[in-house]
DNA sequence: GTGAAAGCGCTAACAG
DNA sequence: CTGTTAGCGCTTTCAC
């Protein structure tokens, strides 16, 4: 039989109670040797406390509900392992559960952590499109990640779209292109119309005008649809110098477009992606990028999370989360040029979009018991 | 207040007892009102099982512990898919962690999931070189997956790399090449020696004289070792008409080595890369290669995790789970040989992300154990 | 400061 | 077939 707390008292030659105080109660007064003599005891009969009686009697189970649409994709893991490295510290732990890109499945997800009872919720990617419907179910606290569509509703945690397009064409103005193209992704995501204002934005205060004819809208995401939204901004009569593209396999049907047409990347037109997905760095030329802050995004969404289950947060407002610029080859990298932009990107670029803050890193979470 | 067991049982005017044996149960003879009233009871009050006293009592917590390296890998999502649709129908939910390629912290992984009763463990890619190690810290039953050194152990689920390199090398040997060159990994990764027994093999059955210098042995497994690699084998003086890379990073290196030296992948050397990462279905030419069966491992660990659980198995020996060539561009491709060419001609190009919403589509297993 | 006792919500003997 | 009872291992009043 494994070593209960009963076992440990009795070789310490103390009560039930004191040994619980004295091996999880820190501030309950106790004399110093009483204290001593449990944990000493604990460590010699290699005690470990059984969480599940813990949890059942504390009503605090010290796990998360994580709720992504599949955890084989490129941005999920990242904002797990955010999520995780945070938690960490706190004795937390998470519970993944994978929706399928189906409200119903998510909603049933809830319902299954609710019966472990999880302390609260991170959906990340999630397709429900109102807070209500998780209410219904649960009245755990709950915060949205990356959410897909209806984003800017209260607990979540977003990635600044709007900022890492703006980056994308102040990198492309820095290296003197006036004629930026856009092939931008499927509206029907959140991320596409948002990433559009950046870019309109950016253009505007250069003093540029927008060129409609420079805006191309595929129906997808996919390299075909990159190809063939570059191919079009190719046939107008001034084409672009540069593109921007909504995400790195736009990017990389861009590229393979403009090759195809004869020219060359980045001498002859140069091209930006979103997202730094694995694929930039891989192929030819590697391609310059806004790295997604998945990472950051957990982690952060984690403390907000946290905050909550302690009842230091009510309704938190939505925090939009930065990316950077990651320089690589497919706009003519230059050293004296990426050092430069670094450095001024950082405070030169804010993107008000009302109703949400800039994420700060402010006061760090408080250890729970 | 939640709705407890005591709730529904005096609802349906039964003691506790039937009341458990009526929801969970369902083996127990039993009157079929009694039963209907107490499942109507518990539906009505909109009744959800407490699982942390149910674990706490039943001494079974329905919770795997999955022990990975880092959750941010090309492959470990996809065995923790595996794993989480194949325990998902029986109850049974993950706790994962990560343990940064340090063995004592998979340590204090084991440790930590244990506090939290789980049932079981399936380390993923274990940097641990001992089972034994393992069983000093808990008595629960673990199984490793893609375990990266010492692989032959009891109780691991693993590639295998000899049956996959000896696909590839068969699907050379069929578009008539003689002169395989083989841009190996590092030997320290079990993976290595055995796809390079899979080669050895393949050329051998073939009647075919293993020539040394076409082996080469990079130090690592990355781009610009496959480059460096290839470009030995090029210099010698009847170079090889194919290469086959111990993975797909590789073989990338091996095309860029190939084309920089002038010539074409594959009209004048083809290529052959390992793992279906990715990159192979977005750079030119997209990469033939072996797929690494990574949700089909996570699976059947999770399979033989179950029922060592149960009880119904002890030490069960190691599993090779066979991987499938997935022939694209590298290597000359042609309709006729690949049967299917449904990926290869009308959609030239292609997104990973439909890819990975098709491996979720639906359950692909069947429960059958 | 310490101990006794009362459960958290549930399952599983054991009776009947 | 159904009910009574005894805990699972722990935390937390409430006394002393």
């Amino acid at each position: 039989m494994r070593i209960t707390l009963a076992d440990v008292a009795q070789a310490a030659g103390v009560s039930l109670s004191t040994a619980s105080r004295a091996l999880t109660n820190a501030s309950h007064p106790m004399s110093q040797r009483t204290r001593r003599a449990v944990v000493e005891a604990a460590h010699h009969l290699g005690y470990r406390p059984n969480l599940v009686a813990r949890s059942l009697r504390a009503a605090r189970s010290l796990t998360l509900g994580i709720i992504v649409e599949t955890i084989a994709s490129p941005f999920t893991p990242l904002i797990i392992r955010g999520i995780q490295d945070y938690i960490d510290e706190f004795g937390y732990h998470g519970i993944i559960l994978n929706a399928n890109w189906d409200p119903e499945m998510e909603t049933a997800a809830i319902d299954r952590l609710s019966e472990r009872q999880v302390d609260g919720f991170i959906l990340v990617e999630s397709y429900i499109r109102s807070s209500e419907q998780i209410a219904e179910i649960s009245d755990k606290p709950h915060v949205f990640v990356l959410r897909l569509f209806n984003a800017l509703c209260p607990a979540s945690v977003l990635e600044d779209n709007q900022h890492g397009a703006y980056l994308a064409i102040q990198h492309l103005l820095g290296l003197g292109h006036r004629r930026i193209g856009f092939v931008n992704g499927s509206l029907a995501w959140s991320a596409a119309p948002v990433r559009q204002q950046g870019y309109v934005d950016a253009l505007s205060h250069a003093g540029i005008k927008v060129d409609p004819r420079l805006i191309s809208h595929p129906d997808d995401w996919l390299e075909e649809d990159g190809y063939k939204g570059t191919q079009q901004l190719l046939e107008q009569e001034a084409p672009p110098t540069a593109i921007f593209a909504g995400n790195d396999v736009l990017a990389l049907g861009a590229i393979y477009a403009i090759q195809d047409a004869g020219m060359r990347v980045p001498q002859d037109i140069a091209v930006v992606g979103y997202d730094n997905r694995e694929l930039t760095m891989h192929v030819r030329p590697r391609i310059t990028t806004i790295e997604t802050p998945c990472m950051e995004m957990g982690r952060i969404s984690a403390k907000v999370l946290l905050k909550m289950i302690e009842g230091q947060m009510e309704e938190p407002d939505p925090i939009l989360v930065p990316g950077r610029l990651i320089v690589r080859d497919s706009c003519g990298y230059s050293l004296k040029e990426a050092g430069k932009a670094d450095d001024a990107n950082g405070h030169l670029l804010r993107s008000p979009l009302s109703g949400a803050r800039k994420h700060s890193d402010g006061p760090r979470h408080t250890k729970a018991v």
